[in-house]
DNA sequence: TTGAAAGCGCTAACAA
DNA sequence: TTGTTAGCGCTTTCAA
């Protein structure tokens, strides 16, 4: 009376029901293995009449290398991260990967979970948050095993990386809000983030202060809407006196921001400060906000990562490469109109 | 000259060292295996210095069932399924699982990615989104893989369910705009989505109808802000005529709404409309929109998902259970104050 | 308590 | 082009 547990069929199976042998049931299911036509057909058949699926722990054991790519990322519960995500997944699936989500939202488990990962013979690794320890770099190096860093800090050893050019960035920000009249800056930075983040901040602030535009920089705790709009409101009218133009790092930021702003202030935007964010989220779309941002192009970004992915598997001793994504405006009702030349 | 390529250290490896059998190794990694305290310790030693780590491949073909478990969820990019993945694989990975990401955006990919899932022999299979064929949900309890379904169509073989009671959601949001004096109440819903978002706004509508106030019924085409605001904008104020209570389905399409009444038709919430979504994303509570709504506890939903997995894993032959999720009302400031009793 | 040996399902030389 | 054979790294009876 034990229930039914069916196994998945084996190889065994489907080249008894096909009669070939297990190894011609094995190069039918190999790209590019040399078998005929017509016994591929046989143990196709046979395949689907069973229901038969290489089974990839089998697989990827033996071949040393699996389908499974480790997608490190905090945070998804953040617009941007999210999305990012979704793309990266997507992308994966769709080129027969299965992405194994390391999730690392304490930090210091970070290398535990990368060194675990490995142990799954993973074709490839995506490092999208937290930067990993150099260490772990150098081993992904040294055997060769595919590992594509997405806006990470650009120390450490080599590896493929695509990255926004945060120096473009804070630049682009720092044109159009001189453009669009502004001329007491000043910048929302959020406390110890990545590279990329304060990244801009700090180049609009350069960029700022080679023009003779002094940048009041106003530190947010995180990156959250909420860091955001405390930051803003803490500082209180007088903390922004003669502030006219305000750049926060990251559009989740700019909202809690505008909220301050608005709300918590009782200024108005873009008339007495205008708010420029970047990254481009769906809500700094949204109606009640508008916000005028600097969109990072997603979509461009996870191609750029599995393009990179791909071509390391095709060749792992070519050089490590850097993609640069690219930005652009997004002019919405935050700014006002550009003046004039 | 060719570059080092070193290999994981093996059972073998640590054996060797350790001056003992590999099996003794494979005891040492093993919960509740019998080895002698000091054998263990020796064999621990020695992979500590090796940085020897079971490799899960090989464990997972052997023992016919890996640490991996499915994670099929779509829609990532939206706010309530990056915080709902987030738990999930935060839960997934403190218990020792690796999450494997599924996103079937495309729908009829599902089931074969389901398939492919499975031959990795999964410790179990979450699911979040996209109704699962019946034979696959069978199949799954043919094979006693563990099998959590998390606001799916309640149809089809049993399986351990998650999920909030859409009548009680409906319900509650019905007597939340009754007492605070709506009377004119129109609902609006995605087109063919999921029996959990459709099925607490034909609650919603059954309770009014039941009241004897009948409830205009408005679809939108997903269940995105967009697809909300557009919806709301195309009914136009003739179409809103006696309306003064409206509930969204979901957060993202009520915040879309709430634009288009504002934006769009110039009306004033919640003085002339008030407005309730369901879920609770944290967009809601959001300076500019401050949306009245129900809060479904995804914590609470992440906890019940792993304890019901792993109870499963603990005793695969005992019955389904249900568990249903809390609600509980935020009002905010799209309603007006509950009338007095 | 420990080791020897078999085998999980697959791929990749090697021979035929 | 195909089948035979030897592992990939692990767990698990079975004896000792």
């Amino acid at each position: 009376m034990t229930p039914p547990k069916p196994r998945n069929p084996t190889s065994f199976d489907v080249a008894e029901l096909a009669g070939v042998s297990r190894s011609a049931v094995s190069r039918a299911f190999t790209e590019g293995a040399t078998v005929a036509p017509e016994t591929r057909a046989k143990v196709l058949d046979a395949a689907n009449a069973l229901g038969y699926v290489v089974n990839p722990l089998a697989r990827g054991l033996q071949k040393g290398s699996s389908n499974i790519v480790g997608l490190v990322a905090s945070r998804l519960d953040t617009p941007i991260r999210g999305r990012q995500i979704k793309l990266l997944a997507q992308g994966l699936l769709g080129l027969g990967f299965r992405p194994m989500l390391i999730t690392a939202e304490d930090e210091g488990d970070l290398p535990g979970l990368l060194r675990s990962a490995l142990s799954y013979n993973v074709a490839g690794m995506i490092v999208t948050s937290d930067t990993p320890p150099p260490e772990l770099v150098q081993e992904c190096a040294d055997r060769s095993i595919p590992l594509v860093l997405v806006n990470r800090d650009p120390m450490g050893p080599a590896a493929d990386r695509v990255q926004i050019d945060p120096v473009a960035g804070g630049r682009t920000v720092f044109d159009l809000l001189l453009e669009c009249g502004a001329r007491g800056l000043a910048c929302l930075t959020p406390a110890g983030e990545t590279f990329s983040v304060t990244g801009r901040a700090d180049s609009f602030v350069a960029a700022g202060t080679a023009k003779g535009l002094p940048c009041r920089v106003v530190v947010a705790e995180n990156q959250s809407y909420a860091a955001g709009r405390r930051a803003i409101a803490d500082l209180g009218i007088g903390g922004l006196a003669g502030v006219d133009g305000l750049f926060c790092a990251t559009d989740l930021m700019a909202l809690g921001a505008l909220d301050a702003l608005r709300i918590d202030l009782g200024l108005r935007v873009p008339d007495q400060v205008q708010v420029v964010g970047f990254d481009d989220i769906e809500q700094a779309g949204w109606g009640a906000y508008q916000l005028t941002t600097v969109r990072q192009d997603l979509e461009e970004q996870s191609r750029m990562v599995l393009q990179l992915l791909t071509a390391r598997i095709g060749d792992r001793s070519r050089p490590p490469q850097l993609c640069v994504q690219s930005l652009s405006c997004v002019p919405r009702a935050t700014t006002r109109k550009p003046l004039a030349r």
